[in-house]
This record gives structure tokens, C-alpha cells and sequence, in this order.
DNA sequence: GCTCTAATGCAACACGGTTGCGAGAGCGCG
DNA sequence: CGCGCTCTCGCAACCGTGTTGCATTAGAGC
């Protein structure tokens, strides 16, 4: 574990690097602990993940996910909760994918959305930009018609 | 104006009455500011129009608009700024809610999403119960093509 | 009108997020 | 290696949304 810290550690240093300016310590730790999350973590849990638990300012957490945000190391989403997630910037989700969140054992997919998005009516004027969407049900595993289910343990959080 | 404010006070008055609930000044005014507006308003701005303008007590309001939700006559819709926005309730928006959010002037209003609904392909086996479905973009009043737009008033999104 | 109770209004709180500013640290340069 | 410029950190104080507790007010049945 120490040795995968480590290796956080590292890649997140290169990464930080790479932008040309500053190599802060709590730019490093905090991008460390996005790339070792595997879901979305509210400012508050990298607040208290960061720097080996010791913690680290509330500002400077806020002023280190803004930045690596405004560079592209990070991505911010919205939760139903009305809180900020982050997690580390990553190709594959960076531009349009649809999720499906499983009402009962909560696992989440990412769907083709394609073709939902050319098929929403808009008012005239109006312009698409982005779309997010969610739809939310039950998965194979969860549909009731089949006897004896229930939820499966340690549902797989996606990452956006 | 004014005589569609009164129509919409009294077709609130009517709906309030139907709960057998207690008929208050405050619960009849919320509700016709929520059926005279076209898009869904945040708390603050349900404050500032109701009562002809003259503002009502913050926590009044909220707890009306936890009443009206309460009662499906208001449906609540979380927006990605922290903040809630209510409309008021009538069967297209009971069930299937599809927003538009303007990305310049914060402005929000319902679409049609049944066509969009239908054609999102699902995994085999799975099933859909709800649908969260955001299009972002930019309205008709903040289109920039054509010259002289500008940002309306009564939407001023708030950036904290 | 009278009374009972639900609803209002006020104050104070909780919490996420932001801003201002002095102190400290990264990094280029001699 | 040390100097110094500037960017960043940390602290404190703030802002806005949303909630809770409690005394007062006002619907609505009688």
C-alpha cells in the first residue's frame, strides 16, 4: 500500500510538473489523492485523505482543486446533493457519455447516449451545448421477476 | 398584468383549498408566483415576487415550498450551482422531468423528453424507472448570433 | 366571536464555498 | 550556495443556501 501511495505520489508529481509552474507539495498530495481514489471525492474527503490524514487547510484544498480543474487535472461534478466532486482528469470521460444508476444495488454503467441527444426537442432558438443524463432503474441482476436477489456488496462506484 | 396575477392567485387558491389544508396568504402567493413563472425559480426569486414584490419571511418561503413539494403541487429541481429551483406542478411534470439550463444566464425550463426517453438503448435485462435528463446550453436570448442580445433580466445567476 | 392548532416570523445555527491578506516557500538567477 | 521575486499557503473572516427552535399569529370549525 505504501509502495501504490508512493507510486501516486510520483506519477502525480510528473503530472504536476508538466504544467510549468509550481511543484507544491499540496498540489501533489492533493492530485495524489484523486488518482488513488477510484470515485469522486467531495473536498472534504480529500481535505482529510490528503497528507497521510494529518489534513491540510480547507482553502488551500478549494484553491488546489479549482487549479488543477482550470489545468485540466481534474474534473469537477455536480452531485444530486448539491456537493463538488473531484477526480482525476481522464480521457476516456472527458467529453459526453449517459450513466445508469441502479436503484437497488446502485452500480452504475455508462450508456451510448447518441442517440438520445439527437432526438431532444428544443425550443426554437435554443442551442445544445452539453447533456448530461441519468437514467435510473434496475439492472439486470436487480429485476425483480427473478426470485432470491438482493443487493450485491461493495457496488463498484464508477468514476465519472 | 395585473389581471393575470389575479388569475393565477385564485387558480392557486383553488388548488391549496383542494389539499383541505389550511388556506394561507403565503401558500396561495407562492404557488401563483410558481404558475405565473415559465421557468423553475429559486427560493430567492419566489422571495423577492411574491406579495407583489414586498418579499416574505426567507423561512416561510422555504417551508412553503417544502409544503407544495410535499403535496406534488411544486416539483423541486437541483441545480448544479447548490441551489434548488421550484416550478409549480401539473401532470406534464409529475413524472418525466427534462430540463434546459442556459449556460449564460442560468435560466431553466422543462422539455419534452418523451421522444428522448424512448430511444435511449438499455442493456438487455435492464430496466428504467426514471430519467435524469439535463440539456445545457444557451437560450434564445443568449444565442450570440444575433447582434445586440443581452442577457435578461430576472435570472441573474448567482456566482458564489 | 371563541378556541384550538397549524402555520408564520424571528433568531440563531450548520455547512459548503469564497475572499483578503500577511507569512512562507518554489524557483530562477547571480 | 544564497538572494530575492513572486506565487502559494494558511488563517480568519465572510457570504449564501438551507435548517431548527420557539414564541406569536391567524385559519377554520364551532
Amino acid at each position: 500500500m505504501a509502495a501504490m501511495t508512493q507510486s501516486f505520489h510520483d506519477r502525480a508529481e510528473t503530472i504536476v510538473r508538466r504544467t510549468g509552474a509550481r511543484v507544491t507539495r499540496q498540489r501533489v498530495e492533493v492530485l495524489a489523492v484523486l488518482l488513488a481514489a477510484r470515485s469522486a471525492l467531495t473536498h472534504r474527503e480529500v481535505e482529510s485523505r490528503v497528507n497521510g490524514g494529518a489534513g491540510m487547510d480547507r482553502v488551500t484544498v478549494y484553491r488546489v482543486l479549482e487549479w488543477l480543474t482550470a489545468h485540466s487535472l481534474a474534473h469537477r461534478i455536480a452531485g444530486e446533493d448539491r456537493v463538488w466532486r473531484f477526480n482525476a482528469a481522464d480521457e476516456a470521460h472527458a467529453q459526453r457519455h449517459a450513466h445508469f444508476k441502479c436503484n437497488d444495488c446502485g452500480e452504475v454503467i455508462c450508456l451510448d447516449k447518441s442517440a438520445a441527444a439527437r432526438s431532444i426537442p428544443l425550443p426554437s432558438g435554443y442551442r445544445s451545448q452539453e447533456i448530461e443524463l441519468t437514467v435510473k432503474g434496475l439492472c439486470a441482476g436487480c429485476v425483480p421477476t427473478r426470485a432470491g436477489r438482493h443487493r450485491p456488496q461493495g457496488h463498484a462506484q464508477h468514476r465519472h
